[in-house]
DNA sequence: GTCTATACCGTGATAGAC
DNA sequence: GTCTATCACGGTATAGAC
């Protein structure tokens, strides 16, 4: 119907699947059904087609924060972010292009990448030091760079398990992250001196 | 001199540099100054020679892990592994193959990858366990768990850096990372009552 | 907006002489 | 082992009709 919205739905799932350099034009017409023509009609080139499934496919990634802004504790929410059910073995559709050279290389196509991560890091951020307030953890702990450090869990989560071709050590680092996050609630100890 | 492992030197750092799919004969031959000719005497495909740069690649990985068996307690070798200095913003040369589709599709190509990251989660179970055992970490943490976990924080945070074009989230990862370790010794309460 | 035809270039080789 | 020449193919468009 439209081949505008069908083109970009067809490179998103593209550049989620192969990322952007190993995509060609012919696959999208392909898989999409839509002919040469009208593809250059909407997108004069790869790359334009490249930065709205770009920017659709970061969007995805927003909602996907939900769990962070609904109700519960503070680390409930956190390990439920952390615990959603993932395409393990597909990867990260945002983090995947940081490896692809010619999107590495490209300040239009990386700006997005950049901007969902900067905005997941605020989320996370936020809900940390609520976990803190409501101390569930430690006040010692600071929430910019753990909320790095959990994301980087995930990305890196994913980078492990294709590498076995299993999603395990993605499912090990998380639990793990928060086998920690709990250790890190302050002690009774310190609870008692205050 | 010799053209063979000058080939292989060559695509070693391509392979870094760019990946594989984005890596042509063409730029081999350009950068290591070795002629057509002799390029495919030494390697009948590009797949050879990846495949010969890849187990290369890989077995840098092995020595960078040494700081996990120098002497030292337990828990300073983990702190000095996670904190060495590293090329952030190249991202690492093994994890990076797994964003590869060609890599990615290939069992062959993707074996080493695999091998290498089982080797250095081996490593960093071993001495999480010398940690436990040495009362420097909570015994109810599970070593393998935990091992993914830390090694899912270094490969995600090359993500993360990558994506901003900036160390700091590389850096703030790990720095998280093991405040939550220090987070995670047993608690004197605990201590005292064994 | 969509179609078909055409074009140019880089990739990934192969061929055969030296 | 190395050199130069050649090649088939796919990637990435462009041209112009409908």
């Amino acid at each position: 119907m439209d081949s505008r919205k069908l083109l970009v739905d067809t490179m998103s799932e593209l550049m989620w699947e192969r990322g952007y350099s190993d995509t060609s034009p012919r696959d999208v017409r392909e898989r999409s059904g839509v002919g040469q023509g009208s593809m250059y009609h909407h997108f004069p080139t790869k790359r334009d087609l490249a930065l709205a499934a770009l920017e659709r496919n970061v969007d995805d990634l927003v909602p996907a924060g939900s769990e962070l802004d609904g109700p519960g504790d503070p680390m409930a929410r956190i390990e439920a972010y952390l615990m959603r059910p993932r395409d393990v073995l597909k990867g990260c559709k945002v983090g995947r292009m940081t490896q692809d050279p010619q999107v590495r290389e490209d300040p239009a196509l990386l700006a997005p990448v950049s901007r969902a991560f900067a905005q997941a890091h605020a989320n996370l951020v936020g809900v940390l030091r609520e976990a803190i307030a409501a101390r569930e953890l430690r006040d010692d702990l600071n929430p910019e760079q753990l909320a790095h450090t959990l994301m980087a869990v995930l990305q890196g989560g994913y980078v492990l398990a294709i590498a076995q071709q299993d999603p395990g050590p993605f499912d090990d680092a998380r639990a793990g992250a928060i086998d920690l996050l709990r250790a890190a609630s302050p002690s009774v100890l310190n609870q008692e001196r205050n």
